[in-house]
DNA sequence: ATCCTCCCCTAC
DNA sequence: TAAGGTAGGGGAGGAT
């Protein structure tokens, strides 16, 4: 491949037990009983409470080193019961910011909770992330850094109303805040390790810091004024040089500032330019792995069931007999299967507090731009009326439905809501398997009459979530499942096993579960369109074309037969990270800071899991020969898909050896980047 | 016959 | 601008 398309690549790595030489996939997952952890789900919470840690050591350390601050000052300091966390750019720095928290008695929040953080520090921001602030701000103070910076300057907690952002305000700076965004690779001047690496001393170094996983760490370079010049600045006093060692004295206070230094404010904007295209991606970002998983609502969705499998513990014991126990009732007995799924999930719960929103079409989406590449997530039954469906392109969104009311998610209430959803159906039903956050199997076999049980479900779900859900009855899990796709929206039905011949007969093939694209285009070409036709195919046909497992569930599927049982506890067998989406690399620093970030990751969900691994897979995107960049902003585009795997005979979650194995086999693809040097 | 690896496909 | 993840199932084909 040629140097710039391998400056293009996208890359991924899971380190995955499947099979073990003694061929019990089990025992390749070998558990640890004495975790941390009991599962994944306590990852965040897990991270969140290192990362408060490792703010109270620094803090320690800070009043130990400076004279002029003790604990006690620290108690009683200027930021004595403030909690800040830092939205986006801002001057300064958001490490900058934490660092005037850590010496004046505050605190510091790396990811936002409404009940933890008392001032959201935002410097600029465009209006669409104003609004995106305003909805998940819940009515809390968002307040320009400044006022951290007078604060200091006058030695006590002053009112933050007069710094709070306008919107107005905020437009009318938007074109300076976006032209001064920047991260050059290089010319970092922070000193954290991460950065710094250039040699297998230095990964080590890493290593043995990142277990106790340190704080984001800004690298934002300064690159605007700031934008109240009356307010109390000291930045007439302090000269650039004074940049190198910040000592949280408010004389070091804006020490990385441009202020008043022209030969600084020139390279900024000869950087601007260069980095104009490369804003949210591997290049501008150094912790964007850490920031990306943050804001992706894939990898929300992707991790909920880790943390619902902490939140119910209690209620999946992890017998492993507990499955088998709970499904043998009586021989001959029709078992009756309940299908629950919340209508809309991701828009329902923005919109649970907006009855005006109704009957207006409303959409969750990153962004609100009309010409953007931002996907939908969720559409409400108006706006699919109008054609817009998750997946659908902001822009194509919009124009098919130009009053298109468009939200920014809000991870903390889909989980809110999805807590809420599960205590209702435990409170019912013993026998629950969780599909996803918004959408679960019950079995109710000789629990009372099903309808009633869906009915006072569903009824309970509205009351408490202000959400409704839809409910599919019926003998066995498939019937269930597509007797919900009928019943949305927020209603219920119930198919009787004499009625599934009609019932399925029409039904197109698309329907059924385990039928996606390329199975439908197959079907398709041999003009097969609903289940009774694809019940003219013999099963025989159907395995020869779709293997044979495939062919034999399809052959049962269409004719409505399903042997699957409601299973409550389902074992990890793999544990994995993928990022593809913002990836673009310079060279091999970039490519390996990258994989370091991967391995980190997948070192602490394993760890988060409490499992090890033995086999470990690395997955590289490359940009295809010829292809262009994509049509998707910071997508990955045509890429040719690349796999390996290795197996170590000692089973690992060590982030330094699943790097040093992904490095390994990161060499042997031969993407025009050597390791060499490393 | 049974495994391992490298895929592809799918659901949410 | 924008956040294209996570995990499981299964098949082809080669190794043992």
């Amino acid at each position: 491949m040629s140097s710039k398309s391998s400056s293009r690549a996208a890359a991924s790595a899971r380190s995955s037990r499947k099979r073990s030489r003694d061929q019990n996939p089990r025992k390749n997952l070998r558990a640890k009983s004495s975790s941390p952890f009991t599962d994944f789900g306590s990852y965040m919470v897990e991270k969140n409470r290192k990362l408060r840690a490792q703010f109270q050591a620094d803090a320690s350390a800070s009043s130990l080193d400076t004279n002029n601050h003790s604990e006690s000052d620290q108690e009683n300091g200027v930021f004595h019961g403030v909690s800040i966390f830092v939205d986006g750019f801002t001057i300064p720095s958001s490490q900058e910011l934490r660092g005037y928290m850590l010496k004046h008695g505050g605190r510091f929040e790396n990811y936002f909770s409404r009940h933890t953080v008392t001032h959201i520090i935002c410097g600029n921001l465009p209006d669409s992330k104003m609004r995106n602030l305003r909805a998940f701000s819940h009515g809390l103070p968002v307040v320009r850094p400044e006022w951290v910076l007078d604060c200091l300057a006058a030695n006590r907690l002053l009112n933050c109303a007069p710094y709070r952002l306008k919107m107005s305000e905020n437009s009318t700076r938007k074109q300076q805040k976006i032209s001064c965004y920047f991260h050059h690779p290089g010319t970092s001047t922070h000193n954290d390790a991460q950065n710094t690496i250039n040699h297998d001393e230095k990964i080590a170094a890493v290593a043995s810091g990142c277990s106790e996983r340190r704080g984001q760490v800004s690298e934002e370079s300064p690159g605007e004024r700031r934008a109240n010049p009356e307010s109390t600045c000291m930045q007439d006093e302090f000269s650039p040089s004074d940049a190198a060692g910040s000592s949280g004295a408010p004389s070091s206070i804006v020490n990385s500032s441009y202020l008043g230094n022209e030969k600084f404010k020139e390279s900024v904007e000869i950087n601007c330019i260069e980095a104009s295209n490369q804003v949210h991606s591997t290049l501008t970002d150094p912790n964007f792995v850490e920031n990306y998983f943050k804001s992706s609502r894939l990898h929300f969705i992707g991790t909920w069931r880790n943390r619902y499998r902490k939140r119910f513990s209690k209620l999946l014991t992890g017998d492993k007999s507990r499955n088998e126990k709970f499904n043998c009732y009586s021989i001959g007995q029709k078992a009756a299967i309940i299908h629950i799924d919340m209508d809309c999930f991701f828009v329902s719960v923005i919109t649970r507090n907006q009855p005006d929103l109704l009957d207006k079409p409303v959409a969750v989406c990153h962004s609100n731009n009309p010409r953007g590449t931002a996907e939908i997530s969720s559409a409400n039954y108006v706006a699919r009326g109008y054609g817009v469906r998750a997946g659908t392109f902001v822009r194509d969104a919009k124009a098919c439905c130009p009053h298109l009311v468009i939200f920014p998610y809000d991870f903390e209430a889909y989980e809110e809501v999805a807590e809420q959803f599960y205590s209702i159906i435990h409170k019912h039903c013993s026998k629950v398997q969780a599909l996803s956050c918004d959408e679960a199997f019950l079995d109710v076999t000789g629990c009372g009459n099903p309808e009633e049980i869906a009915s006072t479900i569903r009824k309970e779900i509205e009351e408490t979530t202000r959400c409704t859900a839809s409910a599919g009855i019926a003998e066995n899990l498939l019937l269930a499942r597509l007797a919900t796709r009928s019943a949305k929206p927020n209603g219920q039905r119930f198919v009787p096993s004499e009625k599934v011949k009609d019932y399925l007969n029409d039904l197109p093939i698309v329907a059924l579960p385990g039928i996606g694209h390329a199975t439908y285009e197959k079907l398709k070409s041999w003009n097969i369109h609903t289940c009774g036709q694809m019940r003219t195919i013999p099963k025989e046909a159907l395995q020869r074309n779709f293997g044979l497992k495939i062919g034999d569930i399809l052959w049962n599927y269409c004719r409505g037969i399903d042997n699957r049982t409601v299973e409550i506890v389902q074992e990890t067998k793999s544990v994995g990270a993928e990022v593809n989406w913002g990836i673009r690399f310079n060279d091999i620093m970039d490519c390996h800071h990258f994989l370091l970030s991967l391995c980190k990751e997948v070192s602490l969900r394993l760890r988060g899991c409490g499992v090890q691994g033995r086999t470990i897979t690395l997955k590289v995107k490359k940009r295809k020969k010829g292809a262009s960049e994509p049509v998707k902003f910071m997508g990955c585009g045509d890429c040719e898909n690349m796999s390996r795997s290795v197996t170590v005979p000692v089973v690992t979650d060590n982030e330094i050896a699943l790097l040093r194995i992904a490095k390994q086999i990161f060499a042997s693809f031969y993407v025009g980047m050597s390791y060499s040097n490393l």
